[in-house]
DNA sequence: CTGAAAGCGCTTACAG
DNA sequence: CTGAAAGCGCTTACAG
């Protein structure tokens, strides 16, 4: 292939396609990025990009930053990346996000380190970030460290007080609504929830949906069928389970905080030979594949709309979030979707 | 606070700096950038400094790479990024890396698609990273994309046909050899093995150590005890727990490809009245906290060490491979810890 | 120890 | 439609 002289970098620059083909270095910008042939005449056009593609040109994305002032970087700031898959959701979504608006996502991983989180942001800020996207890995209230003051700045699956901030959350209650309903439009009236006991958005926005479902279809709302649990995890589902075998007259179906929780409590039911979904109904949360696609009967659950928050909030700060008049800001809530699997039946 | 002028970028430069503490813009940059205070007194040293702070000044890294003709960023290129937690742990560590030697990650997820790869690709390029990762979430062979042909390259959880490139790999046989002498250890003489039946280095490897382990042991390897799965998930463990149920004499301890598959074992050892550990022993693999944490009992595994296939592949390609006389480059095999927990004891 | 100046590889008014 | 030139915000020999 042939050759052009190189600079110091070693790579082939736009003053050598310029100079091979034989016009001025405006000419070859202008070739190579108007989308429209209006600065360049379509045949000079045609010379340039055959030049450039020959070769092997590659624009100098510093360089072009520089110059226009602007770059094409977008920073997202994560509190933990590998303890779940949602965070992981969350980066692909705002990654494709980016790439649809030619952008480059920076990702830093804090794992909720105060000093991670502040060398995270003055790295982003010296990269002249166009905004940021400040992400929790589960959907809770936060404080915006300082330094996020001087960028557009933008909340996945978490919110600031007073919401001074746009950001966009899973619909909690939406969800519980639909996890309960799933229950009662299979007929089911005696519908026990074992959810978590901590105040946080999550448990308090899916008991507000599961008591809407109750009063839509008609059923009256016993507080002793909800069983609270300090661990929402397989351990604290199990133990929820076995203090559920006792209620008289025994729930005929249980909507689970989330996934792990309805693990454990499958095999409290086990253990006390009650059979998933003849005996009783299982409802889980999260949609956390490698579970709930798994147990045994598989699992029915409601998601969690993490590649959307990523998506949505990224598409957002390059939309609205970097505009002069920003629009209110408000909390976006984002629908969480149904996953119906075997593990729900109509009562016997 | 004090403000001073701004360019049309809206920031403080370092030109701002230099003017406002009456010195040239060489001193200034001297004064911010160098480590020993060699090329300028303490005193202007100190007083540039203060201005700097004063003026909340932040180095504008775009143009400090372009001048410098070289970049601080490190590409890496992920086949997935939220299927397993494995992607997360990789570039974890690869971040760790990368903060600890002052650069920035540029991640990029293709979900295996090659023209995401190769726009991945192109975008690292165009941003002059220094060298690029590129690592798969299981570990596998895998052929170079054309176009990683002109930067540096190390492989993370991969290889090439001929180890043709610097790759970092879990020592599966080192684990499979931990996994089944940990059986062994405990006196197990009758140790199954639940494997997958594909042809790829997890299944080859593991079973290499387990045939090593029983050396050790004096045992003697009986193909009998090993059952392929095509499905190395819970359904996988299912089926092949109800054919491992119905060997004679039954073994007393289990080898699960991994975790997943234990997890449908325990439900075919249910079943059967079989209980873990006291009627069978297993041991699991990939140390899927999710799963292996929270069986009943929980499972003893062996674990993946995708931080470190991150971290240290990260340290290599900053280190060794941007260097001019590149290492001859080896498949680096990188230790994968045995995790002890309750579902191991000796034989009855 | 300090400063004037060239240069990194582009973009973009401004003339022609 | 095309080119000469200034400029983006830094770094770094080179003089003094």
């Amino acid at each position: 292939m042939a050759r052009a002289p190189r600079t110091r970098t070693g790579r082939v620059t736009m003053q050598d396609v310029a100079d091979r083909a034989g016009v001025s270095i405006a000419t070859a910008s202008f070739a190579i990025n108007d989308k429209e042939t209006t600065k360049v005449s379509a045949a000079t056009r045609r010379h340039v990009l055959a030049v450039a593609a020959e070769l092997d040109y590659r624009p100098n994305a510093t360089a072009r930053n520089l110059s226009k002032a602007t770059t094409s970087f977008v920073g997202l700031i994560t509190d933990s990346i590998a303890t779940t898959p949602f965070a992981g959701e969350l980066i692909r979504g705002a990654q494709d996000a980016a790439r649809e608006h030619d952008h480059v996502l920076l990702i830093a991983n804090t794992e909720s380190d105060p000093r991670a989180t502040e060398e995270a942001i003055g790295m982003m800020l010296d990269h002249q970030v166009r905004g940021v996207i400040y992400s929790a890995w589960y959907h809770r209230q936060v404080k915006i460290p300082g330094g996020l003051g001087s960028v557009p700045l933008v909340l996945a699956n978490c919110y600031t007080a007073g919401d001074r901030v746009q950001s966009f959350v899973p619909d909690e209650c939406e969800g519980g609504r639909a996890a309960t309903g799933l229950l009662l439009d299979h007929g089911h009236r005696r519908v026990a929830f074992i959810n978590s006991a901590e105040r946080a958005p999550a448990p308090t926005g899916r008991r507000r949906g599961y008591r809407t479902a109750l009063r839509e279809h008609g059923v009256g709302y016993d507080p002793g069928l909800v069983l609270p649990t300090y661990s929402s995890d397989q351990e604290g589902g199990y133990d929820a389970g076995r203090r559920l075998l006792r209620l008289r007259p025994r729930p005929t179906a249980v909507f689970c905080y989330n996934d792990r929780v309805a693990m454990g409590l499958y095999d409290a039911l086990r253990e006390h030979g009650v059979h998933v979904p003849d005996d009783m109904a299982v409802v889980g949360f999260d949609n956390q594949e490698i579970i709930a696609a798994h147990l045994r009967p598989a699992l029915s659950s409601v998601g969690l709309p993490h590649y959307e928050l990523g998506h949505r909030s990224l598409t957002w700060l390059l939309t609205k979030g970097i505009s002069q008049q920003l629009p209110k800001p408000t909390r976006t809530l984002v629908p969480c979707p149904t996953v119906e699997r075997q593990s729900v039946r109509p009562p016997a």
